[in-house]
Parts: C-alpha cells; structure tokens; sequence
RNA sequence: GUGGAUGUAGCUCAGCUGGUUAGAGUAUCGGUUUGUGGUACCGAGGGUCGUGGGUUCGAGCCCCAUCUUCCACCCCA
C-alpha cells in the first residue's frame, strides 16, 4: 500500500483544543443571550433536498451551493443528450445539497412541523454551513452559523430585541479585556430601498440598485453612480439620489429627511413607519445602543429579505460583516405557508474568531482546563495516587494522574506545557506520613497537605 | 467563476546569475540535574525543496501543468 500526504478540502480546517476552547467561550456567549431572550434550539440535516435551497439566495447563492451526487449508478438514468450540457444533466444527477444557510432549512422545518409548534416561535440554530466559495481572510467553504430567528409575528418587537442581543453578545465576548471591538451595527429596511427605487422611477431594478449602493463604504460615490447608470438607472435619477449620499445626523435626522424624499412612495413611507417604531421600542426598553446606525446603502445580498435588514461590521479591524439578518416575509410561503413572518440574525463565529484572535480579547482562562496534575515516582506511588484522584474528582475538581510514573521532569513538564495550575507529588514520604506535596506552579511555591487539606482548597473552604 | 502572488525541517524563514553533502531560529528528544516544570549550557534526530512532467552534463533555483494558502474582483458570515 503506498503513502499517501493527508489533507482536507480546500477552504476547511480542523480545530485543536486550543482553538475549540475559544470556540466554545465564543458559542457559549452567544447561546446564554439567545436563551435569554426566550428562544429555543432546533437543529436540522447537515443537507437538505436541492429542491428546498435553490431559488432562495438569488442567482449567486445558487452557483455556491455544494451539490452531492446521487449514490449508486447515478448516470444510468441519464440519457446520452443530457451530458452535453451540465444545466440538464446536473439535476438528474444530484439531488441533495449541503445547506447554505440556516434560514431556508429553518423554514423549511416550521412549514413541515407547523402544526406541532406554538406561534409566534422563536428558535436558535447553531451548525456549520458550507458555500463553494473561493477562500480567503475571513472566508471559509465550511463555518458556524449561530442563528436565532422568531417567526409568526410582525411586530417590531423583534427587531428591537435583535439589537438588543447583538449589543450584549459583544459586550459579553470583550468582558474584562483592555483592547476592544469597535464596531456598528447597521440597520435598514427592504422598503426603504424599495421607495427609494420607486421615488427615482426606477421599479423593478430593486436588486440593481441594491447591488450598487450597497458598495458605497468600498469605492466611493462616484463610482457608484458610474455602475447605477451601467446597470440602465437614467442620469436624471442618477442626480435624485445625490443628496442620500451625504445624509449625516443622527438617526432620527436622517429619518426625517427620508420621509421627505420618499413621500410619493407608499412602501417607502411603511419602511419608515416601521423602522421609527425600532428606534422607539428601544427607547421605551430604556436601552442605550450608541452602536446602532441606521445606513441607507446597507442592502445586503440575499434575496429573501423583505423588511429590516441588519448587518454587523468591526471597525477596528479589517473584516468583512460578523453577524447578519433581516425580516423575511415570503420565505415560508415558498413551501405552502403563506402570510408567515419571520426576522432572525446570524453570527458568524469563524469570523468573530478571527476578529477577537486579532485584538487579543480571550479571556486569560479560556484554554486550561485540568486544574490538578498527579505525579507520581513509583508503581506504588502511582497506585496511592488513584485513590486521591478518585476523591478529587468526586468532589467535581478537574484531575489527572499522569499515567505512568516515569521521570519526574517528564511529568512536571507536561504540567507546564499544558498550563495546569496545581500539581500533587506522591512518593515514598509522602504515602509514610499522608502529607503530600501540593505545588503552585505558577509561583513555584509547594507545601506538605494531607489529601484533605487539599481538597478543601479547591472547594474554596480554606 | 475572473485576475495576481505563494509553497524549502512540526512551526517561522535563509538559500547568490542553475554547480559537490540544502542551512538558521524555534519546537522535539537526550544530557548537565536518578524527588521537581518554566531560565541557561552541551548534544542528537528530523527535508524525495507542494505534486507531476519538461529543459540541462547538472534543477530548491528555469519552463509547463496541477494542488494549497493568501490578495483583489464577484458575493458573503
């Protein structure tokens, strides 16, 4: 049998203990908020039937979509003309896909457990997705989604406790750190847009017009301008919109200046209404989120959104958007639910990963876990030891013994490596008179405690 | 999917216009120290130079292909 060098697909990775010790502060954070607020977890197939993913992200989310192959003789269902062309010939061939998202599945799974659960219901979702996208900084074939989503409801209640989640999982994951992450969250509204795209006469191109705006933090107005009129929007519409541009002000200047330029606009004006009526519940809530920034050229890509759109960006770093959401009123109805509002965000935690690796924010305990390591010299030693270990962990301290009594630095050097705080040596003195050596490694200080004496310092009575 | 860069020891990188046996730091293992880790000193092991072809008397270095990672575009968490 030959060799071969190991590897995994492009655009994914594995993660060691000292990554998944952070991993999990970072998921922990975000599940104590998202119970907080009431929401339940729910979890679904890694792939889903191809049937329910396409259509849903617009075309670019279908062209990313992993795609399985049928198992077995996939190709004698085929005939000889459908592999000429890969449009006929792929959906003959595959018809399950990794999921893209957690949104769609989630849908998904409230059309066809409708009648189990009570609406309005909220769940969270935290499971890995996959997109065949090409990697770079920030960007994986494979990453955590952690979503929390409530649907069956149209009240804006739930936008304001997004806001309110986004804000206490960011002060929650930089608690007690020196550096922070500066960041906004962004909010907008679907018909905001849209008025915006109807006051200029512009209907239909909703999504050219998104596209466009949506890169104006990247390259700038003028180039904006230069792929609206690309994308057909005609010069005089081109001059209509200049004045968005330079909207400044707080938020609720800004809102007032909407609700002149969108005035002929119905949609536009719902799109205010409901975005005022955030703003206030939030006042009411008594809550201060001086992050909060509402941005008229935030219209994020996926096409499924139809209310309020959020989007989370660091500002001291360079990283694309961690967390991300909006309102969804069709989704549902795709699979024979109609009138079924919902509105979720999503965290994306390899990205917050990289952003709080990047600033230095773990918390200084976020990778030991065993607090006491056994050393001992002997067979007979080793034996006394176990014991000991059995009465530690009894008492819920986190031990062990190393498993065989090799050379002592051997052993205290394996407490070193791997940062456990205490160590207890065991030899022949000490089985003689049942004071064993209980050291501090950190202060390189050690005392004679009988096994007793011990443990009461790790259940804090001493 | 388009364009550009990259790949040498577990890790971070040297390696001249192609020339004998490919180096360093760090990590690992052993010793100085047979009841004590983190510092210091001494020593050892470890590379088919991403992979596959080609040019050449000779390739880590040049050419082609392919893969990985990274950067930009597209899009996105």
């Amino acid at each position: 049998m030959s060799k071969q060098k190991p590897s995994i697909p492009k655009g994914t990775r594995d993660f060691g203990p000292a990554e998944m010790a952070k991993r999990h502060f970072i998921l922990d954070t975000i599940k104590k908020v998202y119970q907080k607020y009431g929401y339940e977890p729910v979890e679904t197939p890694a792939m889903e039937n191809l049937s329910v993913l396409q259509g849903k992200y617009g075309d670019e989310g279908d062209q990313l979509l992993f795609k399985i192959l049928n198992s077995g003789d996939f190709l004698s269902k085929t005939q000889e003309v459908d592999r000429n062309d890969s449009k006929v010939l792929q959906p003959k061939i595959s018809e399950k896909g990794l999921r893209y998202d957690l949104t769609v599945p989630f849908a998904r799974f409230v059309v066809m457990n409708q009648h189990k659960l009570t609406f309005p219901f909220r769940r969270y979702q935290i499971q890995p997705v996959w997109r065949a996208d090409r990697p770079q900084r920030g960007r994986y074939r494979e990453f955590y989604q952690c979503d929390a989503d409530a649907i069956g409801t149209n009240s804006m209640l739930c936008e304001a406790e997004i806001v309110l989640m986004i804000h206490e999982v960011f002060k929650n994951l930089q608690a007690k750190k020196a550096n922070s992450l500066d960041y906004a969250i962004k909010i907008n509204n679907r018909k905001i847009l849209s008025g915006i795209v109807e006051v200029l006469g512009a209907e239909g191109k909703e999504t050219d017009f998104a596209v466009a705006i949506d890169k104006l933090d990247k390259i700038g107005e003028e180039k904006v301008k230069e792929e609206l009129s690309e994308r057909g929007f005609a010069q005089s519409a081109i001059d209509k919109l200049s004045p968005l541009f330079s909207l400044t002000g707080d938020n609720y200047n800004q809102i007032a200046f909407l609700k002149d330029f969108l005035k002929d606009s119905e949609v536009g004006q719902k799109g205010i209404t409901e975005l005022t009526e955030v703003l206030e519940i939030l006042e009411s809530f008594g809550a201060k989120v001086p992050q909060l920034e509402l941005d008229v050229t935030l219209a994020r890509g996926l096409s499924y959104y139809t209310g309020a759109i959020f989007e989370v960006k660091p500002k001291n770093v360079q990283m694309g958007s961690i967390c991300g959401g909006g309102r969804y009123d069709g989704l549902t109805d795709t699979f024979g639910l109609p009138d079924v509002s919902g509105v979720g965000i999503s965290f994306g935690v390899d990205r917050i990963y990289d952003v709080l690796e990047e600033l230095e924010l773990y918390p200084d305990n976020a990778e030991s876990t065993t607090e006491v390591l056994m050393v001992s010299f002997d067979e007979e030693s080793w034996k006394y030891c176990l014991k000991v270990l059995h009465r530690l962990r009894t008492a819920n301290v986190k031990a062990e013994l190393y498993p065989e009594p090799v050379k002592l630095k051997k052993q205290m050097k394996y407490a070193n490596d791997k940062q456990i705080p205490y160590v207890i040596l065991v030899g022949s003195e000490e089985m003689k008179t049942g004071d064993l050596t209980f050291k501090n490694m950190k202060e390189g200080t050690q005392e004679h405690l009988n096994a007793e004496s011990i443990l009461k310092r790790f259940l804090g009575y001493e």
